[in-house]
RNA sequence: GGGCCGCUAGCUCAGCUGGUAGAGCAACGCCCUUUUAAGGCGUGGGUCUCAGGUUCGAACCCUGAGCGGCUCACCA
């Protein structure tokens, strides 16, 4: 889809707003998306909607023929409000309260800051989905003086911002109110009460926990920040965002969208970005593992786990961004990799859909792909059958691949995607599976199960069966002989599968018999049956 | 109190720049006795919450009502 006039028909939501963008914005040599977060915890699954909602619509962007740059900031001078849950030596953090968070030492003492230990969880992860923005830190900024214009405009507008804030407050702000904070040189928290401000660039400040007092000029320091709701405009401004999606508790009327929205127009004279508001994600089907109620949040390193990063992106891509909908881990994750690969199978026109289904669908392909479109349909192995022949080759990932018909002629990348997926197979089995779908074979060493003569003829039979014709066997003949043998030794099927299963796997029931003996071959087979074969019973 | 969202098959939802209702699961049936939350094929099932309106035509647009739900009004 390069060119502009089928986008211009697409109704994917990313498209939309891109459309929208540029009409509201008009023709601009480069538009920016915003994103950003505090990062004063792992940055979870809910967090990373955003991201992936800014990505695509840049995307959406360039595919119109746009320049867009899609810059994330990391709000690292906000302050420590609480010590998280998950932290080791959770009581030592209690010091450090109030203080920025990048001023925070790392609790696994491996970054320079607790800020910092965040930043990078998120920042190694992204590039894996194929998600590169331009990050700019705003501990940084604000220690640099980069905003120090933007905090003069404030404390110049200040009774105008207050009369802004107060439309929707049920208190009025304090008449000694300002729309700065102040990070004290004295105790390096933010428990400081301004003083004065001389109408230029000087602020004089208290520090609350030992009574000195301060003048900083705003030039020079780095310790004056705007309150959330004026800093969130002033950035606007800075750095002339375009398009900015909100979650939904800064969407409604006097919420900080809302009045960061007239603080832009009335205080900076800056045009409002192009918004939408995007829902929460909810969780299904941990398993136990990760729950958010066990005080443990889903990261999107959790989520890579589970779901190959296309099957992610298309995920955020298929599903419109104010829709709630819920991340599973049990058996749905089955049908997300079934709807990945339909939608797949639709890009390239091997499955027949009408003409408008069509092109949605092979929208959202293109916008799940970490980087570009393969060439050709790539080979597909089902994840329910991915996991089934993990699971009789031990996890080997690539013994599976190689044996799966098709595979010798792959391109490097398509085989990249194919182990990913086993990746994740495997650990979905491990960790998220239901019992009944994991199962372990038997190597054929273990000492013979204890049955009765009818049933050990059987398996013996079955064996001989095996031997001789499993490779001229198609998956419904094999079938019919094995209801045969039963039948032959007088055994009911059903119990004839039960022992069967139990030889093979050590349980009751495990996957389709017939087509279970034949993709383990003979050789397998008869190695797992061996000690059955030997007895007298033929 | 303000703002926003939803109400479509038994369940979960898709369909939303208007063109005679779709998918998955469940149910039922068939695939030579045919196990399994792990095979294949097929069938049935919906006055699209209600009432008005616009239109040749409305699940979709407008108005109103009912019932979920979310969010803001403290901080970020």
């Amino acid at each position: 889809m390069s060119n502009t006039s089928s986008l211009d028909q697409s109704t994917h939501w990313a498209d939309i707003h891109a459309a929208r963008i540029v009409r509201e914005r008009g023709p601009k040599p480069h538009y920016t998306c915003a994103s950003g977060i505090t990062p004063s915890g792992t940055i979870h699954i809910g967090n990373f909607r955003e991201i992936i909602s800014v990505d695509l619509v840049a995307r959406a962007l360039r595919d119109r023929g746009e320049t867009a740059r899609f810059i994330y900031s990391w709000d690292d001078y906000d302050v420590f409000r609480k010590v998280p849950g998950n932290i080791p030596d959770a009581e030592q953090f209690t010091r450090y309260l109030r203080w920025p968070i990048v001023r925070v030492p790392d609790p696994w003492h491996k970054q320079s800051s607790y800020a910092r230990a965040n930043e990078v969880e998120l920042e190694s992860v992204l590039p894996e989905l194929g998600v590169r923005p331009h990050y700019i830190y705003q501990a940084e900024q604000y220690q640099n003086s980069v905003y120090a214009d933007g905090i003069r405009t404030a404390l110049e507008q200040r009774e105008t911002i207050r009369g802004l804030l107060n439309q929707h407050r049920t208190q009025p702000l304090p008449q000694h109110w300002w729309p700065i904070s102040v990070f004290s040189s004295f105790s390096g928290k933010d428990t400081t009460t301004v003083i004065d401000w001389d109408g230029q660039w000087s602020v004089r400040y208290r520090c609350d926990e030992t009574g000195n007092e301060e003048a900083l000029d705003l030039r020079t320091t780095g310790a004056v920040k705007l309150l959330w709701r004026i800093d969130w405009p002033m950035r606007w401004k800075h750095e002339d965002v375009d398009f900015e999606p909100a979650g939904k508790e800064h969407h409604s009327a006097g919420g900080s969208f809302d009045t960061a929205r007239t603080i832009a127009e009335q205080v900076y004279h800056q045009q409002p970005p192009v918004t939408f508001k995007y829902d929460f994600i909810s969780i299904k089907g941990s398993g136990g593992k990760i729950s958010s109620s066990s005080g443990e949040v889903v990261s999107v390193r959790d989520v890579l786990e589970v779901y190959q990063p296309e099957v992610v992106r298309h995920l955020f891509a298929g599903t419109r961004p104010n829709a709630e909908f819920a991340i599973s881990f049990d058996l749905d994750v089955i049908k997300i990799y079934e709807d990945y690969d339909k939608c797949e199978r639709i890009y390239f026109g091997l499955e027949d859909v009408g003409e408008k289904r069509r092109l949605k669908e092979a929208r959202i392909y293109e916008l799940s792909q970490v980087d570009s479109v393969p060439a050709q349909a790539p080979l597909q192995i089902p994840f329910r059958h991915f996991c089934n022949l993990l699971q009789i080759s031990a996890g080997d990932i690539d013994r599976v691949i190689d044996a799966f018909p098709g595979t010798e002629s792959m391109v490097i990348a398509d085989r990249e995607r194919l182990r990913r997926r086993g990746a994740c197979g495997w650990n979905w089995i491990h960790h998220h599976a239901p019992q009944d779908f994991r199962f372990t074979l038997k190597s054929g060493s273990e000492p013979p199960l204890a049955l009765g003569n009818a049933e050990r003829a059987a398996v013996a039979a079955l064996a001989d069966e095996v031997r001789a014709r499993l490779d001229v066997h198609d998956e419904k003949s094999l079938a019919q002989a094995i209801y045969d043998i039963a039948a032959a030794h007088q055994i009911e099927a059903r119990e004839f599968f039960r022992v069967m299963y139990q030889v093979l796997v050590g349980k009751d029931q495990g996957p389709r018999l017939a087509g279970f003996l034949i993709t383990l071959g003979s050789e397998r087979v008869l190695q797992i049956l061996r000690s059955y074969q030997t007895e007298d019973g033929s």
